[in-house]
This record gives C-alpha cells, structure tokens and sequence, in this order.
DNA sequence: GCTTGACCTTCCAGTCACTGGAACCCTTAT
DNA sequence: ATAAGGGTTCCAGTGACTGGAAGGTCAAGC
C-alpha cells in the first residue's frame, strides 16, 4: 500500500501519518523509488492511533497505548492506568467548558443584542 | 506601576502582560529607565483580557472585545455576535468531550484492570 | 517518445498562546 | 561593594499537525 490508499483507509490524512512516522510512531517499509510501503499492520496501528487520538488521547499516550497494544504479556492495569487518567481529564475539561457555558450565556441572555451601547456582556468581562 | 505590581493585581504572569504588548493589546508607556509603566485604565484593559481569556475567548476575539469595550457607541448586537458564536463553540467542544467521556467511561469500566493482558480498552482502540 | 495528471518525496514555515531560559540592566538595602 | 530582587530583550520550544514550494515517479493516452 502506498500512503494514498492508507491514507483512505484509515481516515488520516497522508500529511498525518508521515508526521507520525517522523516521530516514530510508524515505520513503513520504502520500495526501491522512495515511496513508503504500508503493510497490513501499519495500517491496524494507524486505526488504533485515529481512534486513540479521536479519544483524545496525547501523542505521548498513544506512543504508550501502542507499546502496550503490541506486547502480548501487558497487563490490563497498565492499560486502564492510562485511560483512567485521561478520562479524569476529560471530566475536567468538561467541567471547566460547563463553568464557561454558564457564566457565558448568562451574559448572551442578558444581552440585548441591539444597536444600542449598553452591553452586560462587557459589564460582565470589565468585571461587575 | 511596573509590571510586577500588574501582574499581581490581573492576576497574569508578567511575561503574559509583556506578550500582550508584543501584539499590541495593550500600550504601556515607558518609563526612563525602559520599564514599563502601567496607568489604571491599562490594568482595567489586563483584567478585561484575564477574564475574557478565563471565559475561553480567543485572543483575536479579545482584541475584537476590547475594540468595541472602548467604543462607546457601538452597537451591543457586535457584541453579542462575538459571545454567541464563541458560546456555540464552547457547546460543540462540550458535546465532544462528552461522547468522548462516555465511550471512554464504557471502556474502562469493562476493563479488570489487574495483571492479565486481557483488555477491552485496547480491542476497542483496535476497532471493535 | 512525449505530455499530462495524479501520485509521491523532502524540507521549511506557520499555527496558538504562551513559557522557559540566557544574558544583561536598574534599584534598594546592607 | 555587593547581593537580592526587580526589570529588559531576544531566542527557542511547546503539541499536533497543516500548508506550500520544489521536485521525482508512474500509468495512460496520443
């Protein structure tokens, strides 16, 4: 497979997975031209990392998650540690977003929204 | 007021402050000595971004914020505008991370998380 | 054999909003 | 005189790509 048909069958873009065999998450073969030469699995390890990165988890993680994924004799906690901690900071991205929603539409709500000056939002950003 | 004393009273790192002025947000005068000398109405102005960017606006936002914050005829519909629009983003972001929880959740909570290799987070990184 | 177009390659620069660090200057107290 | 604790500039790095330039390769059609 060259990067276009992986590229196709995995939902990344081809700039993507050559961004990350830079950083040495993949390493595809080169044919006699230059070109890179994905095999069957390159292309398992670059759906594990869309989905792990669709998750949201860090390239760092991922790089982790990928070792754990390939060593046959890992232990699950190992794994669980990790998406444990990310899921933590999920919840708390969720709560600071939630915080800013409220106080934000708050805002928008007592906001007019006309031609006249008189802006609660700006009161609230000045800081009551 | 130096740039410590303004730091401490927005509450922004002073190499913040100095990045602020880098792209012009704000326009402190200079004292003779080259320090930078803040006057109220640039500490109002520093504490106006610590909350906008506390809210999660962008600094291009920010800048378009501030602009109609000094302009004492706009029209609170520009404002309005800016919030509204960054508020339906807050929501997009929310909803992400809040599937993202949830098949994370689901995930972790099937797997044992003990010494054996087996783990569903990884089959499900893998793809079902 | 030649051209066209779609693919592939590398390398460099830019994104966003800071943040760290080096090297140096200024002020005040001891 | 010196030391501590301000301040200054400038350069580089962060994370995870993304865009673009300049050029090599391949298959098809004329």
């Amino acid at each position: 497979m060259n990067i276009g048909d992986v590229a196709e069958r995995t939902g990344l873009p081809a700039k993507t997975i050559r961004y990350y065999e830079d950083i040495g998450l993949v390493t595809p073969r080169r044919s006699a031209n230059g070109y890179r030469v994905f095999v069957d699995t390159d292309a398992h390890k670059l759906t594990f990392l869309g989905r792990a990165r669709t998750l949201g988890f860090s390239i760092e993680d991922c790089r982790n998650l990928l070792a754990l994924w390939e060593d046959r004799s890992r232990a699950s906690a190992d794994v669980r540690a990790i998406a444990a901690q990310h899921l933590e900071d999920i919840e708390r991205k969720i709560n600071d977003l939630t915080a800013m929603r409220d106080t934000l539409s708050n805002l928008v709500q007592k906001c007019a929204g006309d031609d006249r000056p008189d802006c609660p939002i700006l009161k609230g950003l000045a800081g009551s």
